[in-house]
DNA sequence: GTCTATAAAGTGATAGAC
DNA sequence: GTCTATCACTTTATAGAC
């Protein structure tokens, strides 16, 4: 009966990720201390003590959001930028943010969990966010390096205060309504003009 | 007996500043629903009922906190503004990033821990948040549009998303260790270097 | 002004029925 | 796989002693 088990186990899994959806969905909103697993249990049209079937305890959970929220946003970033291998750094650089952007505002919640949440969570947690965050922020430090030893950002510019610059701008917007009408690759497009270009040159 | 009751009162408010202070402290760290009472008394060497002579809810203490928050950053850039009233319209921008950037990386909590909690606290509280907040934001929208008035900033750049992304690099200094060596002025004259001659531009 | 004691409700987690 | 029932603990808040 392999076929039956599994379709048990795709069933199983089908439950696991709408829990997992509908937690971050909590979190974004909540935050970490308020979300409590009653809370969790009534979005999923379940009672508390059947979450222990999928999760070990409520920090497994949060956790295998927050670390997925940060994984998607890099294999999003990381997979467009190898579709344009060859492309100018700068162009690299812009199509980065779009994607960072775009991930960030998409349907799911699990990017905008992991921004919410990440300061308040157990500190052990805390570590070990961190180091999965890592990686993506060296392909970030690549680009940047990238475009400036091709001399199209300006020798003097400091590229930490740079990267601090851009994530802040895009990861700041969770917290204001975007423009209607203006989605998140036109916002992106926007944020690319005045950070490359400066605001005060037309 | 006057002088008495003053000293009774300065010390009753010199404990109230010392429970504010604390708290605002542990909300920056633990955020909003993983503070309790207790963690806040114990901060304070006190006890937990002790904290309800001074305040009538948890709710009303950290309220208070938040809202001094905004007031403390929107009165420090209007203060420094209005000792500037005839410079230069991107003067007063640069200047005004700077005193926010100085205020949120001071000594106290109160803005560390209104950005940090604000997402995460009861909606009615984030609602009466939101409208003190309102305040603050137009004078960011007062100082940009003058700027584009007088030709400063480029005509085709939209104020708002500007205003976002200003805001945005600022905030989210929060979430980073700043560079050693750079302090929050320093940095504001890099973050103002990149969002208004732009990254490009030697 | 701070304490102790306690109420009343909520918390994460476990055991065992179905 | 989900339920009910429950444990041990924590939470906000109150009452009354000092």
């Amino acid at each position: 009966m392999p076929a039956i088990r599994r379709a048990d186990e795709k069933l199983r899994d089908v439950s696991r990720r709408m829990i997992l959806d509908r937690t971050a969905s909590l979190l974004v909103r909540q935050g970490y201390g308020t979300t409590s697993l009653r809370d969790i249990a009534q979005a999923c049209d379940m009672k508390a003590g059947s979450l222990y079937y999928h999760f070990e305890s409520k920090d497994a959970l949060v956790e295998e959001i927050l670390t997925e929220g940060v994984n998607r946003v890099e294999s999003a970033v990381q997979k467009a930028l190898d579709a344009m291998f060859d492309a100018a750094p700068l162009d690299r650089v812009r199509v980065a943010m779009e994607v960072h952007l775009r991930t960030l505002h998409d349907r799911s919640d699990y990017a905008s969990a992991h921004i919410r949440c990440f300061s308040h969570v157990p500190d052990d947690m805390r570590r070990r966010l961190r180091r999965t965050r890592r990686s993506y922020d060296a392909v970030w430090a690549g680009l940047l390096e990238a475009a400036q030893a091709a001399g199209d950002i300006a020798a003097d510019v400091d590229l930490l205060t740079l990267r601090f610059a851009i994530i802040g701008m895009l990861n700041w917007t969770l917290e204001w309504r975007l423009p209607s009408g203006a989605g998140p690759e036109e916002m992106a497009d926007r944020f690319y003009r005045i950070a490359f270009q400066g605001a005060c040159n037309a």
